[in-house]
DNA sequence: GTACGGCCCTGTTAGC
DNA sequence: TGCTAACAGGGCCGTA
């Protein structure tokens, strides 16, 4: 379940050994989710940038490679030619200099598009994304307006990427715990929005920190796992004692996602 | 425009 | 031991 820290840590790891890379064949599984990695044969890749989680892959001719790792998607580089036998290999790219880069994904919940440069129409929710949780111009009280534009409980808010980028399921919880803010909130003030806002930093530098959080199937470019999981403070902790008061963590699911807080510190 | 439910996927785990 | 059902969940789409 990559999120942003996981994504960026990828990123940082696939740019030095992808960039000015030229393409010189690639090959996917049939899915119309994969298909479209085949379209870059003969280009040169010119940067990795990640926004929210997803990464971006600008190409010499004025397009992008744009990659979701959905749940369990994974990057990494192989000497020589792909492993064309790997049944969970869903795309790849022969690169110049003997090497290919290769896009597992057990569960197939990832994606590939390819796209002319900045043109996000067809990726909704990245078309729609919030700003980056460092960027200045999310103070406060730009962020207070954003999630006031919907009513829906916050946690919900911020899996759907609108009003910040790069949150998933184990980052909001952590967050929220943090904050002391109940997930199923409609509204709150512009103090909590503050303060969730820097939870929210606080949380996923951490994670950037760690390398990501491995719970079962995340790993980096390199094959490693992250070491957040150790710091978790409430995602998968339900029934175990909230770390600030000692009430049992309860857990319940939320937009069909599993949802952990404390019914005492994360009061409605 | 917004809210909500269902679907995609398959390895792992729990229960019988 | 072996089988079945439930579970994990980000993003997208159809419906209300």
């Amino acid at each position: 379940m990559p999120e942003l820290p996981e994504v960026e840590t990828v990123r940082r790891q696939l740019a030095p050994r992808l960039v000015g890379r030229r393409v010189v064949g690639a090959g996917s599984h049939p899915s119309s989710k994969f298909t479209p990695a085949t379209r870059l044969t003969g280009t040169t890749f010119t940067a990795v940038r990640r926004r929210g989680k997803y990464l971006i892959i600008p190409t010499m001719d004025d397009r992008e490679l744009i990659v979701h790792l959905g749940m369990t998607g994974k990057l990494r580089f192989r000497d020589g030619s792909p492993d064309l036998d790997d049944p969970y290999l869903r795309a790849w790219w022969q690169l110049d200099g003997e090497e290919a880069l290769e896009f597992a994904d057990v569960r197939r919940f990832g994606r590939l598009r390819v796209v002319a440069n900045g043109d996000y129409r067809d990726i909704p929710t990245l078309f729609h994304a919030g700003p980056e949780p460092w960027d200045p111009e999310l103070t406060p009280k730009r962020f207070h307006e954003l999630l006031a534009l919907s009513r829906r409980a916050v946690k919900t808010q911020l899996l759907s990427q609108r009003p910040i980028a790069g949150v998933g399921n184990i980052y909001a919880d952590e967050a929220l715990w943090l904050a002391r803010i109940n997930p199923k909130v409609t509204r709150i003030g512009i103090e909590r929005a503050e303060l969730l806002l820097e939870s929210l930093q606080t949380v996923l530098i951490q994670g950037v920190d760690n390398g990501g959080t491995t719970l079962r199937d995340y790993r980096d470019v390199d094959g490693d796992v992250g070491s957040n999981q150790h710091q978790l403070l409430a995602y998968g902790r339900a029934g175990r004692p909230c770390f600030r008061c000692g009430t049992p963590l309860r857990g319940f699911v939320l937009d069909a996602r599993t949802t952990t807080y404390c019914p005492r510190c994360q009061r409605r």
